[in-house]
DNA sequence: CTTGACATTAAACAATAGTCCAATGTTTAT
DNA sequence: ATAAACATTGGACTATTGTTTAATGTCAAG
């Protein structure tokens, strides 16, 4: 018997069943043929293939940039230009969220910082911070000036469960 | 006329009308008071509620997390220890996702670097490197290592259009 | 008085990446 | 032969943070 069913090829990746369907649907993997009784049967070689599209998810490709990283590496005519220049912007990409975490970072714990956990809440200078426009100048240096308006991007990352 | 429409009040926030109806719907906001013919009056001091929350969501808190910080804020009987408690374990959060942040670019960074994105891409080590189990030892190095499993947390972050 | 700006509602849609379900059919092992 | 383990389907559901739509009603200004 030449050919995988679905939980061997899942199990060969690492994923479950019902992520191998969601792939298919969404056009990373082919359909792949079937058995008399409506089984998919794959070929040894969608397991690489599966395999790709997990490392490429651990690097923080989103499902639909993995998409183009498929078309590219089964197209005899891509150049590795292609490939490095999504690789490039993933890069960027990264980059810019990073230091978007890290100024919030510094700010929530610059705040944070200066509450000393004692009493009641009522005086909370990490409440106080958040409240009127008399609040903390950090909140205000950045508003303008850090908010790179990259809306709707991946967000593939961070949970890598 | 003590009290704003939903335009203003949105306005003053710097957020849409949509948002702001949004955030009753989640609880966030108590539900107003109506005119008699039905438009939601805002008393003055939901403009500062409303603020809060934009800054809290700024400073990387989810809308739930928001939640709790409007609550102590509320309580008098809330303590600056709650506070606290919340801050830090947003920062601790923030700080693991840069750190993974951080691994999956450098991963990266050393995999694109080797690409010369000369010539066509069917030897290109970026593709290489995603590819099966002789790919890229960055990629196994870390599979088990780093996946701290903080799986269906917020998200906030990043997208701060 | 009419026009334009603003308000109301519920529900659908967006993007991301799946998971879970029920009802049913198949294969494998004992 | 029968039970366990696996497969099929479509659709609903998860979580997050809203936006959009349609159909309709109200308010202020010219």
């Amino acid at each position: 018997m030449a050919g995988l069913t679905i939980g061997k090829l899942a199990k060969s990746a690492g994923v479950s069943t019902d992520t191998v369907r969601f792939y298919e649907r969404c056009g990373l993997l082919e359909p792949p043929a079937r058995t008399a009784s409506n089984y998919r049967i794959y070929p040894e070689r969608d397991i690489y293939k599966l395999k790709f599209i997990v490392r490429a998810k651990h690097l923080g490709f989103t499902l639909k940039e993995i998409k183009e990283l498929l078309t590219l590496r089964q197209d005899p005519d891509a150049t590795k230009r292609q490939v490095k220049t999504l690789a490039e912007a993933k890069i960027a990409d990264l980059k810019e969220r990073i230091v978007d975490m890290q100024r919030i970072l510094a700010t929530l714990e610059q705040i944070t910082k200066t509450c000393d956990g004692k009493g009641l809440a009522d005086d909370c200078p990490i409440l106080a911070a958040m409240e009127g426009d008399e609040g903390h100048p950090c909140l205000h240096a950045d508003e303008e000036a850090s908010c790179h308006h990259h809306a709707a991007d991946g967000h593939a990352q961070g949970g890598l469960k």
